[in-house]
DNA sequence: AATGAATGAGTATTCATTCAT
DNA sequence: AATGAATGAATACTCATTCAT
């Protein structure tokens, strides 16, 4: 595995760990088992580290969304699969996502963002683009702004009940079902005749 | 003025100017006018002023949004308003925002989010409510579930819109706009004849 | 109680507790019930309170000699019961006596050593004087400076035995023992026919 | 030399000259002619220099004893060399002994002081198990308890002499030649036929 | 005499970053 | 490319001392 990987695979585990504040460089590298100055080859500061984090963060719940999302189911079920999967990587990874998101805000590499969440963005405004033109959600749905809004929607509240409640397990799956409610009735899911 | 207020006035003025990372305790107690040991006897550490501000900046919303909000108007009307006064506060303090939201999740303020964010949660909560009680919006809808999904969609997309698009001002109200049509169709609002 | 005395109690408490480059100001008036301000009115510093620290272990530890002191017993007897009798003390208060052995040394209040040591040598000094018209002891001894001598040794010894060997009783017995052999040959006791 | 030794030298010549309560690191770091940050690779406090310190100083002492000791003398003479020797290093460094003693007690660094007086006192041991076979010296001494009895007699006497009447030379010599005559009877010393 | 909130100079300590090997 | 000892600027934090009440 390269240095690189290795930087970052441990980056998110300390992180996760102790949260960005408290994280130092060398409890980075001591994790990675790799020298103190050898980080400054692949990475200019601490915070530099955060977008290649969130890549890959935002490519693992992709590849778990994909491999939830049935396609030939309905368009209705599909979103519902979208929302499990997007509370399942909510549930796991709710410290480091809660990082991402400071931590992508926090700096300079606010910029990056944009880049990094395009294509989970686009993937999300494709499925809409689908749905609409096959009359399953409402037409008045402008597929690239709603995706935005649906991810936020989905991760804000994911991370509200994983972050501040998860201590109940119930809870989560009582405020996913409120979810998928409310976005059922905002998408407009009709039945088609196919 | 208390100095313990005082405190977490000039904080939050610092913050906005030159973000949490690069500020100095001596930044704030510069600004608050007081000693630098003074700073220590309400606060134990830097860190430790995240649940005070955001609960300053938590009122503040509320306040801003029942300053907008016409109790008369229709409950469309009412939400419509809701919304463009809280992108109005993001707009303002957007990055003092996206400080809090990171701030109490990375620190062991955890606990205190809740609390801070819980009045916010009522009010909303109750007033779909009432909404719901007079048929103006779907009744399959919990109201407190369906509150924290709304502050979390409407706070979230404004993030995004004002943190990562603040360039363009047109951006900002066509995503909000989109946002309001999806909220719409969320609640099904309802012309009610009174 | 005068807060004078509240302070000085307070202290020897919480020097023995905590050491005294770790004990800050507001632990001893805490401690002693009185406020922070009103420590100034009695001691200009901390470091200015060890003579008076001092003086009431001298005190304390002449009370102790002199009542396990039998005037009427053999000189050698009662040589013994004085080591056996600052043994006891040190055993009780050896942190504290380590405290005042180096906080005395450690600032200006040196000059006050003497002082408040005086009353002890003296008292010692007087003795072997005694000792020496009746012929129970060495007549070569210069009373005064074996009186340091001895109260050196004593203390020397026994702080060793109690501060770095506290765990075992024993061992203090046996040093102890040693000891009382070493200054029973140094003085020279003789049996005198009375 | 290694930054180790550096530091504890640098030390022990500012602590000696300011004492130690005045001295900051950076007066150290200063001398040794290292970084500010370079010392906390090595001590991780201050007071964490005692022990090391207190060991280069035993060492010092040992090392002057044993260059002014003749073996071949009488151990009558051994003795007197060795109170001599004992002395003579108390006048140069009265202040930094009087830190070792208390900087050693007032710490958690207790348990080493036995660590680093043991090859001083073995020393001294060893010399009265010659000396008592060779029937030099009373036949009841117990070498190993005798051995601290006398470093703690002739230490304490030489620190209450320079510590607190090091303005009076003459002194020192008196009194030392009352610890001399003290430790000639209590060690009973005979005149060997060899 | 007593209080204790406020002070702010003083310092220990941290940790990102460098660079000779 | 990799190392990790050394650096030292930057700052959080402490705590003795003051003084208005």
């Amino acid at each position: 595995m390269g240095k690189k990987t290795a930087i970052v695979q441990s980056a998110i585990e300390v992180f996760k760990e102790q949260g960005i504040e408290k994280t130092k460089i060398s409890d980075i590298v001591k994790r990675a088992g790799i020298a103190q100055g050898t980080f400054y080859l692949y990475f200019p500061s601490k915070l530099s580290l955060m977008p290649a984090i969130a890549e890959v963060m935002v490519a693992k719940t992709m590849e778990i969304v994909k491999q939830t999302v049935d396609d030939q189911a309905s368009y209705s079920k599909q979103f519902e699969q979208i929302v499990d999967a997007i509370y399942e990587v909510n549930k796991e990874y709710y410290e480091i996502l809660a990082v991402i998101y400071s931590g992508l805000a926090s700096t300079e590499h606010i910029r990056e963002w944009e880049t990094v969440y395009a294509p989970f963005y686009e993937w999300i405004s494709a499925k809409l683009e689908a749905a609409k033109l096959e009359g399953a959600v409402r037409q008045s749905i402008k597929p690239d702004r709603t995706a935005k809004i649906l991810i936020g929607l989905i991760e804000s509240t994911a991370e509200q009940v994983f972050l501040y409640a998860h201590h109940d397990e119930g809870e989560a799956d009582r405020q996913k079902e409120e979810v998928l409610d409310f976005l059922t009735y905002a998408l407009q899911f009709q039945t088609v005749n196919s």
